[in-house]
Parts: structure tokens; C-alpha cells; sequence
DNA sequence: AAGGGCGGCAACCGCCTGCTT
DNA sequence: GAAGCAGGCGGTTGCCGCCCT
């Protein structure tokens, strides 16, 4: 496969860059379901765009490959993010193939403008030294104070909680696991989390 | 009504890895 | 083993729209 690329003849055009425009985004997708992709930077030429492959492959990934989820993340897929981020690390792509249809860069937008502040708004209220707009939250902060906030705060602080009420036999310490700290006892990731959700029959241990 | 600030998202950048020669 | 290339990935940036003052 690599080895058709290799050696291809690219041609050095000027790469557009910046946002892509419908028309771009048709293109690119014809070829890629007609053709299907072979060579990331060959696609450009091929598929008559004047952009490099690696933007192209971005845009197919995240953007027009099928089977794309678009949308708010629902609480379950929150929960795996949170608890796959705190078990392996900022590895997007891998926590993203726990979350059919959505792609490592949304997940990482999610996680960097969203739960990050979340969790650690959430800690600091827990260690009562903060202010509810602190952490992240400004003082300007959309829906803050209104009943959707409220909700989504209280939501938030339930799947967090110690009681593991919504955590199907799962002993899970929001402390630990916003400071990487807790570790799974008995089971891998995978078998945690299977393909998809948080179906699993051991158990987590926190581990000092 | 207007301007400023923030959040969300799309896309770019640079590094790393793996493969081939 | 070294070099070159493509693909993959995480971090970062910039733009746009919404909300608040």
C-alpha cells in the first residue's frame, strides 16, 4: 500500500489552508467512497484539491468519514472519557475508540474545553476552597446560574460520587482518578470497557 | 445596541513511529 | 544501520458565535 505512494510523483502546488468549503468537502468525499484511500498524499491531486494529504485526512477523519456522531456527548460517554483519561493518559485516539463515532479530536476538544474544568472545578468544590465560577469557570460563564447549568452540575457531581450508585459494581474515587492515581485491581482496560461502555464485572480498588 | 470575553470547534503544527530502500 | 517518506497523534492556535455587562 505505502509502497504505491512512495515514489509517486506529487506535485508541488501551493496547499490552501484554513477552513474547507462544501464544495471541497464533496469532492474529497466522492473520491475517497469511489475510490477509496490508497495514499493519504495522492488523494489531493487525485481528488482535485489544492490541499496536502495530511489536511485531507484530518477532514475525512473527523469531519466526513461515515458513521460520524455529531453532538453533545451524552453522560456515558463523559463517564468513559473521564475514567479512560484517568486510567491511560491524554491518548485520544485510543480513548476515542471507545466511543463509536467520535473521533480522537473531538474527544480532545471535549476534554480540554469542558470536563478538564469540570473535574477540576468539581475537586476544589470538594476540597472547599472554591468559588463556584473559579477553576476555570469564568465569571462571565455561560449558563451560569441557570437551571441547565444546575442541572448538568448536578448530574456531573452524581456520576463522580463515591457511591458508585450509577457505576454498576464499579468503587470508583473521583479524587484518585482526576490525579491518575487510581488503578484498576483486577481488570484491563479493554475488558472494562469493552467495545463501548463501561460493562464490566470486576472491581476498582483505590491503590495509594 | 454595542463591545468585550469566553467557550466550542475546526484545523494546523511539529514530533514520533514504522516501513522501505 | 542510515536515510527518507507517509501516516498517526497530541498540543496548540485561531475563528466564530453566544452571553453578559
Amino acid at each position: 500500500m505505502r509502497m504505491e505512494c512512495r515514489y509517486l510523483k506529487k506535485p508541488q502546488v501551493e496547499h490552501r489552508k484554513g477552513l474547507w468549503s462544501p464544495d471541497e468537502d464533496q469532492k474529497l468525499k466522492d473520491h475517497i467512497l469511489k475510490h477509496g484511500v490508497s495514499c493519504w498524499s495522492a488523494v489531493p491531486a487525485k481528488a482535485g484539491l489544492q490541499r496536502n494529504g495530511k489536511s485531507c485526512r484530518l477532514r475525512w477523519i473527523n469531519y466526513l468519514r461515515p458513521g460520524l456522531k455529531r453532538g453533545k456527548f451524552s453522560l456515558e460517554e463523559e463517564e468513559t472519557i473521564v475514567k479512560l483519561q484517568a486510567k491511560i493518559g491524554n491518548k485520544w485516539s485510543q480513548i476515542a475508540t471507545h466511543l463509536p463515532g467520535r473521533t480522537d479530536n473531538e474527544v480532545k476538544n471535549h476534554w480540554n474545553s469542558y470536563l478538564k474544568k469540570k473535574i477540576t472545578r468539581v475537586r476544589e468544590e470538594a476540597n472547599g476552597h472554591i468559588t463556584p465560577t473559579a477553576a476555570g469557570g469564568s465569571p462571565k460563564g455561560r449558563e451560569v446560574g441557570t437551571e441547565k447549568e444546575h442541572a448538568s452540575k448536578i448530574q456531573f457531581a452524581e456520576w463522580l460520587s463515591f457511591d458508585g450508585a450509577n457505576w454498576d459494581s464499579c468503587l470508583f474515587n473521583l479524587e484518585d482518578a482526576v490525579s491518575n492515581q487510581w488503578q484498576c485491581k483486577n481488570s484491563s482496560i479493554e475488558e472494562i470497557c469493552g467495545s463501548r461502555s463501561l460493562q464490566f464485572d470486576g472491581q476498582y480498588d483505590i491503590m495509594e
